[in-house]
DNA sequence: CAATGTATTTTACAAATGTCAAAACGAAAA
DNA sequence: TTTTCGTTTTGACATTTGTAAAATACATTG
């Protein structure tokens, strides 16, 4: 009986050992002592096992997403935008400074990967945007298999000296949910018109964007329309383009698209070089999951509301806030 | 705004809070005393807020049921007996005395606990059968909802100092799951077999027991024919009705019925006063996860595996060892 | 057989956690 | 306003865990 005769478990008895380990550490609350005991081993050995197991998944600690939607806040949020769900995030309470926007982030990113987990069901395709939050999310997803589950990149191909490639969201979260990938084999954006429409009639393009047109659930941020946003960082956008879109009421930048306060696209350079999902394939999906860190984006959070573009509202406490007491 | 606006969450403001705090502690990997200041309050406070979250579930640690199913014992189970897959629980390596039957059973419950999560899938009809190790393993559930799930009580019920009524096994485990719940309101036995096929022909009863004919998922452990079992001690049969069994053959008892070696119903009283499910309707249910603790059932369970009666079993070290040592 | 590399053990110590009793605080009721 | 009750804080201490260096053990290689 051959190693490989089961080649889908790709574990072995170090690793069963390990896991039963946890069981006692986690499961039965033995101590290491009492564990390195029963094993013969020493502590130090049982402390190795135990950061092993937490290192490489084989154990998953989760927090109820349920119970992350339950706050006064996320209440007063459902209400008022009618959105069926809001997860806010809270990392620190009092004092006199707000936390820093790193801090913020990552607790943010934590709260949204459980949100991840109670938005998504068996059968969903989901769409997956791209981003310093998209990734943070990814980043803080738990291993926990979905059926029958698609995971479908929705922006092209993009290197930013931030963020990593935009494929690995996709791939990142499909694989904690056990799912099928479809990576988007393009630039996000062209250098000329017809080329980007040329690319987006090749077949494998065309079937994957085609994809896109029918989500179940999209995942993703909104950006702002700042000098610092990502589309000029990554050498998209010109300074003088951003402006003038903001001149002509953009609001914010979702999948590397300009839209209006109202949610409506904007339709100015480089919106026509673009290779990414359309901004009324997201406004179709069933269920959207929309992250967003921090007050300063109040303005593209409100966009996204206005514009329906969002069922599940995930948002750090400052942000929350700025949108119930805005008008 | 009232707070019964969305009645599906029983969670609040500070249920949220806990939640964001077992996300610093767990999964960014902050100190209590670190959260505590961030939060300004005590650390005894946060270490009273994470014991509330562990305790009502709002965290949970799950071990990946894939990895308990990857020692070479298993992999050895699996090829000798034909199984999609086997578990095996350890909680004591050497020395020179096997673990206490209390202690070998609460890991084996934790490692069949995991396997639940593994063997059960969207849409599956579960029948969940009764008895301490049952009960046991009902008790180690985490919290993991998935997605349409019956669970249908396979055994009437009945009381035992042993271990609760029947029918608290199923609502647990459908608690867990989040999943519907069948219970078969019957006694497991009754006085005259008239009586037993009138209830059986009961509307509702028949409607249950038509249920348990076509199950997905069937978790059910097996029984010695000892004097000891517990058959005798509820009263349901006597010794002598046992030791009758055992000379025409019966191996084990499984859901109050006898199965001799080759895991055929062996049809002695009180077989025909008994109201639970069929020994063929197990047989066909797709995936059978059968839960056996100790050495002492080996004769049992190798009726199980030689009638076909388990897709995935779940056994101790012990069992597991005597199991492969066996002609 | 000796040398080498890797893993575990031993030992020690700092940091974190668990637990608890008494005191303090704040809200609600009388 | 006073009393009562529940929760939190304070302070302390025992236990557990995290970490690390040196020693030991064992398997592999030349």
């Amino acid at each position: 009986m051959a190693r490989d005769e089961a080649p889908s478990n790709p574990f072995n008895d170090k690793d069963a050992l390990l896991a039963n380990v946890a069981l006692l550490y986690y499961g039965e609350g033995l101590t290491q002592s009492e564990i390195a005991k029963r094993l013969s081993v020493s502590r130090p050995t049982i402390v190795n096992m135990l950061r092993e197991c937490r290192d490489r998944g084989i154990v998953e600690i989760r927090v109820d997403g349920e119970v992350l939607a339950a706050s006064a806040l996320s209440r007063q949020l459902v209400a008022r935008y009618g959105l069926e769900d809001a997860y806010v995030s809270r990392c620190r309470i009092g004092g006199d400074k707000p936390p820093a926007r790193g801090e913020s982030l990552a607790q943010l990113a934590r709260v949204a990967a459980m949100a991840v987990l109670d938005v998504v069901r068996p059968g969903d395709t989901v769409g997956v945007a791209w981003g310093e939050t998209i990734k943070s999310v990814a980043d803080a997803m738990p291993r926990q298999p979905v059926e029958d589950v698609t995971v479908c990149q929705m922006i092209g191909s993009m290197v930013s000296d931030r963020v990593a490639a935009s494929e690995d969201c996709a791939i990142r979260i499909a694989n904690c949910l056990n799912a099928s990938c479809y990576t988007l084999h393009a630039p996000a954006v062209l250098s000329s018109r017809d080329l980007a429409a040329s690319l987006r009639s090749e077949p494998t393009i065309a079937k994957q964007l085609e994809r896109l047109q029918r989500l179940d659930v999209a995942i993703y941020s909104i950006g702002n329309t700042d000098p610092d946003t990502h589309l000029i960082a990554a050498g998209i956008a010109t300074k003088d383009q951003v402006a003038d879109a903001v001149d002509a009421g953009a609001a914010g930048i979702l999948c590397c698209r300009y839209i209006d306060l109202n949610g409506n696209p904007v339709d100015l350079p480089p919106n026509e070089r673009v290779v990414a999902v359309e901004v009324d394939h997201l406004r179709a999906a069933k269920r959207k999951l929309v992250v967003i860190a921090g007050q300063d984006r109040l303005r593209a959070a409100q966009a996204i509301l206005n514009g329906k573009l969002a069922t599940h509202l995930c948002v750090d406490e400052a942000l929350a806030v700025a949108l119930l007491q805005a008008d």
